[in-house]
DNA sequence: TAAATACCTATTGACATAGTAGGTAAATAA
DNA sequence: TTATTTACCTACTATGTCAATAGGTATTTA
């Protein structure tokens, strides 16, 4: 499965300020930008979804920057992918009514359907906090430089 | 998770085309065209994906159309969706080498591996065959009436 | 007061989607 | 043989999305 670079960008900024904010601090697009290898700019777009989505707080002004808006574990996939994309975990239109043959809605909700449940449900159990974790298991050595 | 038209009618076709031809005939693009409503024309251009995937056997002139390369049974969704779409099943690119601090490599695989092997090991399991059977029983009454 | 930050809007080039349109080759039925 | 039906191929188009780039505004802090 192969999402947007907004998708990418904005699950690796959100990591990102997850891992760099645990010391209380704010991480600004700056920063994210640099550590990422993102253009500053494009990143200036995606954030605010998050934002919007109440998933980070915004300070302004100098020393400002992002941090989370609730605790990592208390944030899953799920609400990350739905405020970067409303395709990803959006199911497919099953029409009302259908005349005899038409196998559109059929399609859509027996293959679909339970498509999107097994990736709903997935995107749904594992929370960020997990999901860092998980990735410091991954990479011990050079996680520990930086990581608390 | 939502797909392009040319994937949901691709399916549809296929599908029709199955159930249409099991007693030994062929189907054309008009009767699958006008069962499931999609334009002719269009369908003209997805047909020959599936064909090229050798999923389906072409027969062209009066009384020609589609049938099955082989049983229902024997071909499975990830087939289809692959002869269809070469993103919905693919991986995220993993970087060869990431600085320090870079998330994307750990994101792509350890985030959408899991996701993309899920859906994969799904559409791998489950057959043309097994889907039909499914949509059936879900829609006895209609389905009776031209089914063998 | 100056610098740094988030944030907003507009613009652009490239690409994919979802068709429409017209024509060609092959197979069949008459 | 001839007309018809079919698959198949190529080109074109309108629309939208993506992935930025660019410039400017508002806010906060040092």
């Amino acid at each position: 499965m192969r999402v947007s670079t907004r998708v990418e960008y904005g699950l690796m900024a959100i990591t990102d300020i997850a891992l760099h904010s645990e010391n209380g601090g704010s991480v600004s697009t700056t920063e994210v930008a640099e550590r990422q290898k993102i253009s500053q700019k494009y990143l200036e777009q995606i954030l605010p979804l998050l934002r919007q989505a109440g998933l980070i707080k915004a300070q302004k002004g100098l020393r400002g920057g992002y941090r989370l808006s609730r605790p990592a574990n208390k944030i899953v996939i799920a609400d990350v992918l739905n405020a970067l994309d409303d395709s990803i975990l959006a199911e497919m239109e099953i029409p009302e009514e259908e005349e005899d043959g038409a196998l559109r809605g059929c399609i859509n909700e027996c293959l679909w359907g339970k498509i999107n449940k097994k990736l709903s449900d997935y995107a749904k159990s594992v929370t960020l906090g997990e999901f860092l974790a998980e990735c410091r298991e991954k990479n011990t050595v050079e996680w520990d430089l930086y990581v608390i």
